[in-house]
DNA sequence: CGTCTATTTGAATGTACTCAAAAGCGGTGG
DNA sequence: CCACCGCTTTTGAGTACATTCAAATAGACG
């Protein structure tokens, strides 16, 4: 994680070892929820290892897929954790995980503490809010089958990691449709 | 703009001074280009007066809208922005628009000689994303006529201000298509 | 080997798209 | 003041992409 974080940002051992004090790891088991739907989002997790899926259901009773995160990754419901209001979405582990995990009043306490990390945290968002953006983009311009190409050129770690259903959930069409595509020309 | 920045942090005198000297204030004509695609984008403008549209060209040749800009908004291409490299979008004015741009060098200064809008910059973009996520989620859950009416809900103004077939191309769906849902049952 | 879950296949249906043409609407000039 | 032009919206018929539901098949795990 400091690797990561070093690579936005250069802290020194000092400011290292706040950032440190804050986060808590955290173990889970495959299934386990780190958020739930209705639940106060309490902490930003930063996954070491594993693999995860924000999901919401819908007024269909369906269940959408957000976002996966692996490792190197941020999750958490954000809208939830920001403003601290109950969470749209559950994030649950596909896998055993180890999650690094830091809550909302110690984070804005290290922000006070170690001001270049609100650097960090912007520059990290930043770059979510352009991805999620063009994932925006893909959605209305391509067509399922595109997506779902685009998809695999661009995670092709989860297309082995994740079953299929889910990957159709993800792309918005169904599990059905995803096994039509790919058998028609892989 | 000052207004709006202070509802997140609270600037001294000079600090406002400092920001003040950083935007530089410009007038748009209707139709005129704020970014070309293609060309880095160089600014990030809040909107003073107007209406802007951020579109592409997709593949097909059709154009897709990713978002509109009104007063109290921001807008750019801010992948382009951020990275420095050439956009994928263009930025155009739907009206006359007066706009407060910062280029990337002055906000790096800026950024540095007043720390607090780092965090500033970080609370926007957070909420940026978070939007952005939800319309992710809606574009994967509701059907065309539902996301028009969440669309009419969530930005009545727009509905007025911005001609039929750009909505239509922001939600995803044909002119034509959205027509047919204004017809039955409005 | 049996059970549970995930994937595949097929037929019928629905939602949204394409293309073409008509109607509405605002501005401009005769 | 009306006629015409360009641009936006509407309407309709035919089509394509994606869904639903049901059933069959394949894989994983005990």
């Amino acid at each position: 994680m400091f690797d990561y974080i070093s690579r936005y940002v250069s802290l020194t051992t000092e400011e290292a070892t706040i950032l440190a004090s804050k986060f808590k790891v955290r173990k889970y088991l495959k299934g386990q929820f780190v958020v739930q739907n209705g639940d106060v989002c309490r902490s930003e997790s930063f996954v070491l290892s594993g693999c995860l899926k924000s999901f919401f259901i819908g007024d269909d009773g369906q269940e959408h897929i957000v976002m996966f995160a692996v490792e190197g990754w941020w999750t958490a419901d954000l809208g939830s954790f920001i403003m601290q209001t109950p969470a749209d979405y559950n994030v649950q582990c596909l896998e055993n995980c180890i999650l690094a995990q830091i809550n909302y009043e110690e984070l804005e306490q290290l922000y006070l503490q170690v001001p270049k990390l609100e650097r960090f945290f912007r520059i990290i968002i930043q770059k979510a809010y352009v991805a999620t953006q063009k994932r925006v983009i893909n959605n209305l311009s391509l067509t399922a089958r595109e997506r779902y190409f685009k998809f695999r050129e661009e995670y092709p770690e989860l297309e082995q990691r994740v079953p299929q259903y889910m990957i159709a959930s993800y792309l918005g069409i169904t599990k059905e449709f995803l096994s039509k595509i790919r058998s028609s020309s892989n």
